[in-house]
Parts: C-alpha cells; sequence; structure tokens
DNA sequence: GTATACCGACCGACCACACGGTCGGTGCTT
DNA sequence: AAGCACCGACCGTGTGGTCGGTCGGTATAC
C-alpha cells in the first residue's frame, strides 16, 4: 500500500552543508526576533532557508537545538566585543564601551529583537533559554560593577557611589531602550539617548 | 449514529456570570503573565477558572478578547494612579509618584509580568496587544515629558534639562529593572533601584 | 397555580489545522 | 561502497474555535 517516493526536483543542489546549518541559524535569528521562540515554528525556518523541515531538523536535532546554536553564534559574535583586546576597560570607559556596542546594536535590529524577545520569553524558568538570559544578565552586570569598583580605586568615580545600584540602572536603562527602540525604531536614538543617561551619571559621579 | 449528551454533574451550579468572567479574567492575567499570550491556551484559563473551554469561550468570543478584557482591567485598576485625584503631578513629584507606582508594583508580579512578556511580544505589529502597547508607552511619555517641563516653569528642574531623554530613559529605567526583578526577585528591590535612579537625576537637573 | 416561552450559563463532541519530531528512503560525491 | 545532504510521508499532540444541546431560572399567558 506504500506510494513510491516521487523524484527530486532537478534542479536540486546539494550544498556544503556548512553553509546551510550557518543559513539557518542566521534565518532562526531573524525569525526568533521577530515572532519569538515560542511564536515561530521550525516550518518557517526551513522554508527560509530553503530546506524542508526535516531537511533542517537534519542539522539540528531540536527546535531547542537550534536556539542554542542562534546563541552560541551571537555570543561568539558579541563576545569579546566588550572585554576588548586591551583587557576589561575600567571606570568610565566602561561607559563609552557601552555606548558603542548600543550603536553597534542599532545596526542589527534582529540581534535586539532577539534579545529583547528571549530575555522576556525566557523569565519562564522552564524556557530553553532560562539559564542562557540568566547568565547574561549577571555576566553583564559583574562586568560593569567592576569596572566602575576599578573606576573608584582610580580616584576616577566618587568613593561614594553607589556600585550596585549603577550597574543595575545602567544595564536596565539599555534594556528598556532596546524596548522603546524596537517599538519605534524611526522616533528615537538609541544611541544618543544611553549617552545622555551616561552623561548625567558622570557628571552626578566624577570625582 | 449520535450519542445522547451526558447529563451534567449534579454538583453543577451555575455562577453569576459576572463572577466567572471576573474570576477568567484574573486568571488569564495570572498565566498570560507567566508564559506570554502566545505560551497560554485557553483552555489552561478555563481549566483554572473551573469552566470548559467552550465555557470560558461562552464569556469571550475568542482568546484575543480574553486578552482586551484583560488589559481593559489592568488599565481600570492602574488607570487614575498616576493622573492622581488632584491633577497631574508636576516637577520632581512625578518622580516620586513613579517611584510610589514602582513601590506598588513590587508587590504584584503577575502585573509585571503580563507587562513585560507583552510589551516584548507585542513588537509584533500583528499581535492583538500591539495598538495597546503603543498608547501605553506613548502616554506614559507624555504625561511625564509634560511633568518635567512644568517643573521647569517653575524653576524646580534646570532649564536645560534634556526634557525628552530624562522621559525616555526614566521609563527605560522602570523597564529594566522590571525585567531584572521578575528573573531574580529577592535579589534586588526594584523601589530602591529607581529611588537611587530618580535621586541622581535630582541631583545632576535640580535648579 | 400551572403551562409556556424564553434566556443566560454552561458543556461535550467535534473540527481543521499547525505543531515538533520520526522514519525510511533517494541521489550526489568521493 | 560509503557517507552526506536532503526529502516526502506520516504521526501524535495540542491548538483556537464551532455547534448543538442541557439545564435552571424568570417572565408572561392563561
Amino acid at each position: 500500500m506504500s506510494v513510491p517516493p516521487r523524484y527530486r526536483a532537478k534542479s536540486r543542489v546539494d550544498v556544503s552543508g556548512e553553509e546551510s546549518r550557518a543559513k539557518a541559524v542566521a534565518v532562526a535569528t531573524e525569525l526568533f526576533a521577530l515572532t519569538g521562540f515560542k511564536g515561530t515554528s521550525v516550518a518557517a525556518v526551513a522554508a527560509r532557508t530553503g530546506l524542508s523541515q526535516s531537511g533542517l531538523l537534519h542539522h539540528f536535532p531540536s527546535k531547542a537545538a537550534l536556539l542554542t546554536a542562534v546563541l552560541e553564534e551571537r555570543d561568539r559574535q558579541d563576545g569579546d566585543f566588550l572585554a576588548g583586546s586591551a583587557g576589561p576597560p575600567l571606570g568610565w570607559a566602561a561607559f563609552d564601551a557601552l555606548a558603542a556596542l548600543v550603536a553597534r546594536n542599532s545596526t542589527r535590529p534582529h540581534l535586539v529583537g532577539l534579545f529583547v524577545r528571549l530575555a522576556a520569553e525566557a523569565t519562564e524558568p522552564a524556557h530553553p533559554a532560562h539559564a542562557w538570559v540568566h547568565e547574561h544578565y549577571s555576566g553583564l552586570r559583574r562586568w560593569l560593577t567592576e569596572a566602575v569598583h576599578s573606576g573608584q580605586e582610580q580616584g576616577e568615580i566618587a568613593e561614594d557611589a553607589p556600585v550596585d545600584s549603577l550597574a543595575r540602572m545602567t544595564i536596565a536603562v539599555i534594556d528598556g531602550l532596546q524596548q522603546q527602540w524596537l517599538l519605534h525604531p524611526d522616533a528615537m536614538s538609541m544611541t544618543a539617548e544611553f549617552e545622555a543617561f551616561a552623561a548625567t551619571v558622570r557628571a552626578r559621579w566624577a570625582r
């Protein structure tokens, strides 16, 4: 009773595999950014990649694995941007580095969308990206607190500056600005807004 | 060939309808907050309400209608909290009002969760809450800008304060803090963090 | 006071579809 | 001959939503 499988399209070209994988990750990044992880179907990613669903699942055993790949890729791209080649920035330089990051993100709306969506979705402990988001935040906070702290030691930042609060609110500003920017990209400049914030903080706590 | 429908359970009590509706809205608020709109099924809401799915859909014609009801309820509860009975607060008082709001939100994690999830999900223009989120933000921004502006006229806030940026970054801080707080509710106090921010801003731009 | 008509609350069965994932293949390349 | 890239068919499950119906209560007609 089994129907013989149909022939494939003649024009079919099996690509290098590495390429397909990379394209799938790029497509998934974009779709996860637009409609979230839950809101994106494997089939949709496959279609835009130019594969069948099974073809995509050949490269990534599950949807969660695809998400992992996306996150790893983001880490790889962003990874050393803040750490920089000359060691972690100290004191106010950290805020400049953050401003540069914000400026860079203004160029890459999918990555911003991806992160905002994911951060919200992954509040749920069972979400496959929960641990990742968690680490992302605590890593960022640690980095910033250390920078501010050593800024104090160098006498660049006031001794009585509330280090932890400064770190938390700075991260909060970045997140919140991203949210507003995604809603209305043309109506504002994330970079300018962040710099206004940084200037305020600086004026208040410079030694 | 049709099977006769079974009798209902004897213990069944048709409640006032108004009650069922209200309970459903409360349950939906909580579930949408925990798992997002997309991540919550109508059946799950129905079950926790003590209704069948059809029973729930009897009160709300669609899932989107349920969401609308949830948002309207939130607006109703929060609505005049900021506007206050004595007209909109002016100048720095606006920041006190916001601090009070943040303190109040620390008590109601579902509402915070609901909003954070929804704000992220509804970035997508096709989302049923897109317009709502949009209005929510622009309303809040208008309110804050006006408050700061009139603070300037009263000579309480420096003339050269960047009004728009101030509004945007303040809203951003609140959103960002909510995000961090949802991820780690016990590790921080939203209120304290927001007050630290407000103090910084005040110190910088008080006239 | 009883029969009748109607209404709102609610339910079980069902539907079409989309989902993530499996399985057994085919065909190209080496 | 082996291995890789890939596909079509299929499956179980969950989804939002529809449909026809039951039930208790209340207003009205007689």
